[in-house]
DNA sequence: GTCTTTCGGTTCAATATGTGAACCTTAGCT
DNA sequence: AGCTAAGGTTCACATATTGAACCGAAAGAC
């Protein structure tokens, strides 16, 4: 891998970091040599990727990756326009609405409206979703080219409950069900106990960009609301995409436009 | 340089494009040889740094930042916590009101909240803040430790202006009455006919981490509006501070607590 | 139509760059 | 004191990076 890969591997996991941590504790991490990590760390903080504490020499996540997402999302507002969509379905369903941008070959999470009851699912801003265990996963993967589809299910696929699908062909069956039916659902496949909907965020004719998703405790899921729980997130994610991308006419280059 | 080093720079550079640029042009703006520049931009974009668009095979900034960005934001708020404070600002004073973010050491935008007017200042989102002839880089430096001001002062001081202060021990008295007077001012320093006023985000007794300012056409700046708006904007990045940090009493480590 | 330039992208020998075992110093623990 | 593990540094060695030269495609120029 190159040094740039490895670099930015490292940025990776200190993102997955719980909260800050030391530089043996990193180079463990990411199985690199101590001085090899220090190096990597300082060249980052250099460009305001990493902070370190100078107390307690602990790095972090530094402030530069503010200012270019904030670049990025002047240009492709996706966040800004999703956001109260998200709410709205929050509020309309009461439970917990979350959002995911396809980057970097994976799918994650960048936004969570939180349920308002006490019982409800927590998503964490910022977590990876699995392509084959996720609603959002499997939502957004059933309307990619099918390049895309056999790559991501040539990895290796782990079983995180016993109600995970890891067998390829029956996600094939289910990603084509999932295509027909405009949304995804994935009952206890990351986390027993969740049942969730989701539907992709697409320009027409292009692969998704992401996915909106709803996720319930199962007790609260019974078949009927996960029907209108479909189709409420495919109809938000419709009306999302079209403030993206405009409607089917316009064909346009969705970085060239302001979405009004 | 190290290659990390020129990697992010390169980042950075096509993070100032003011659209998606090819291979060639981003070489250029670089100084990098081609191939380099497309091993590096191969590279980032296996990470989602940068985007290439299919057809065009232009590139642009990728979705990654976006993830990084949300993490830094839940672990310390200042965009969601500023921003309403802002607003407020801007609502108050009828001007454009901006806030910035210090990371390997420059100040840049990360946020504005236009001026309802029709004649108003227009701050872009991502522009880089120079110390010496902006209201929020004075404002930053001169609660700094005397260590950054030096540092920042004997950089290449450009003239934006005819009225931008390049002579350091200038800059350092104004940087002086800044510290006393609790904001900066700044007259036409990187564009005529504006006239900013800024003050620092910080915890007591580090230095700053941001600022937040108020750039207003000159035309409605007289003297007396100038010295509200400079209590008013103090008043605002003394507000966001305690949010962020706690009252006085609380020297707690920021990234270790959750603002109110 | 053809010639020319520029584009995105690739190759490979030369070499600059990154690597990591061993090292130092400090801090906390027994 | 003695031990362990922390953050950080050094330098001979190995490997990743570099860039001139290259290719085919496409966009202008004439």
């Amino acid at each position: 891998m190159s040094t740039i890969g490895k670099a930015l591997t490292l940025l990776d996991t200190i993102s997955r970091l719980e909260k800050e941590a030391g530089l043996s504790d990193i180079a463990r991490h990411c199985a690199l040599d101590k001085a090899t990590t220090r190096r990597f760390l300082v060249e980052l903080e250099k460009h305001g990727f990493v902070e370190q504490d100078p107390e307690t020499r602990r790095y972090r996540l530094g402030g530069a990756p503010v200012r270019l997402a904030r670049i990025r999302e002047t240009r492709f507002p996706y966040l800004s326009v999703a956001t109260p969509f998200a709410r709205e379905l929050a509020n309309l369903t009461g439970e917990t609405v979350h959002l995911s941008e396809h980057a970097a070959g994976r799918l994650s999470t960048i936004h969570v409206e939180d349920s308002q009851r006490a019982h409800r699912v927590i998503v964490d801003v910022g977590s990876i979703l699995p392509f084959h265990a996720t609603a959002s996963g499997l939502g957004f993967l059933a309307f990619c080219p099918q390049k895309e589809i056999d790559t991501a299910l040539s990895m290796p696929l782990q079983a995180f409950t016993d109600h995970t699908l890891t067998d390829p062909a029956a996600l094939r069956q289910t990603l084509g069900e999932t295509l027909r039916r405009g949304y995804s659902i994935c009952h206890h496949s990351l986390e027993t106990g969740v049942v969730s909907v989701a539907a992709p965020i697409r320009a027409p004719g292009s692969p998704p960009v992401g996915a909106i998703a709803i996720a319930a405790p199962a007790t609260r899921a019974e078949k009927e609301t996960v029907e209108q729980m479909g189709r409420a997130v495919m109809a938000t994610a419709r009306r999302i995409s079209e403030r993206l991308f405009g409607l089917e006419q316009v064909a346009a280059d969705p970085l060239a436009r302001r979405a009004g």
